[in-house]
DNA sequence: TTTGTAAGTAAGTATTACTCACCAATTAGA
DNA sequence: TCTAATTGGTGAGTAATACTTACTTACAAA
């Protein structure tokens, strides 16, 4: 019998840790479902009692680092009243966290995105809350007179989170390090002033 | 025995072109040797003649669309005397070329960076001599005066590259439309002349 | 006590990426 | 010209892997 997902059972847990723990040496698709069991002190079987499939597997563990992120990212523009400033913190945020989880970074920056179930998962669905929390901060910015009137909203939400993207995958494929303040300022300064001399 | 790679038999060529049609429509995990052996019309062992792995035939598909790429990049921004200008030629081409070959856009922005082995194959180092013409380009930009002398040339080019990519990846993991020219428009304004009011 | 369910096991199975021994034709060398 | 090697291609394997299914045990409530 497939198990209801009302509670979270020890297995269960243990599995979810398992993975995490190999995915810190291993890609999703080199950790096979006999090391998942073994590492997490369960049987096999017991994975397809908690989970859909592997893949199901790896989108709950995602959803579970997306809650702590999300909560992190709220927590710290909670009381700041500049756009601006919200949109720094939370691209300082999101590098720092990248850049601490490395997991959690590989898995949402390059694990995922290939299949479409994914985009099915509770873990897309925060990570679209995410993204909207942005395009709100920017309308509020527009409205605010911060920034540009004619910035398209959508394409400056496009622009920051690329730029947070592209500005730790390397790190993170090559397993360097990060200073999130200091590449912070030079995205900031970039997008909200220009490059043009 | 292996092939020593120095020609292009009609069975290699038509395996290439079987896995670019398969992924289509499919992600690359989904797709079996057995369905690329069918629809190229040849055995499944001689897949492993010509490549070494699934995934070597990918970097192999993905090597191929990319000097197509470089190619069509290069002659456009011949005759650009302006770096500003030059870069959006390259991220209006990208763009462009991204929307018209998908498979291509899929495999480069969602399939292969989750594994190491290709970050040592022959299709990455064409993607690093794209980025290294984009930086030579900033640089003669900051040269010229075009672009800001203390702008990070290194993040500049982070910020591009991912605003290139952020602008194309949801349009085309959801297969929705992309213009070019407007999204390129709208990216330049925001990079080169800041978003704030 | 009984009944139902949740937690976990163990032994499968089908599929899939990959291998290997072999064939036929062309080319090269002596 | 005979032969030896190389190239293009086959087809029947094999090991491993994701997933299934029938089963056991623990335990909570009625």
């Amino acid at each position: 019998m497939k198990h209801k997902g009302k509670t979270n059972p020890p297995g269960r847990q243990k599995i979810i840790e398992a993975l995490t723990r190999l995915m810190w040496t291993n890609d999703f698709n080199s950790v096979t479902t006999a090391e998942i069991a073994e590492s997490a002190g369960v049987t096999e079987g017991l994975i397809y009692k908690y989970f859909n499939s592997k893949k199901d597997l790896l989108y709950r563990v995602l959803n579970d680092l997306f809650a702590q992120f999300n909560e992190t990212i709220l927590e710290r523009i909670t009381g700041k009243s500049s756009a601006i400033e919200k949109l720094e913190v939370i691209i300082c945020s999101s590098i720092e966290y990248y850049a601490a989880n490395r997991v959690f970074a590989r898995i949402l920056l390059l694990e995922v995105r290939n299949s479409q179930e994914y985009f099915n998962s509770e873990a897309y669905e925060r990570v679209r809350a995410y993204a909207h929390n942005i395009l709100v901060i920017i309308n509020e910015g527009i409205g605010s007179g911060e920034i540009k009137p004619d910035a398209d909203p959508l394409i400056l939400r496009k622009i920051i989170l690329g730029a947070i993207e592209h500005a730790c995958v390397g790190e993170i494929i090559f397993s360097r390090d990060l200073d999130a303040p200091s590449v912070t300022q030079s995205i900031s300064t970039i997008i909200f002033n220009g490059a043009k001399a």
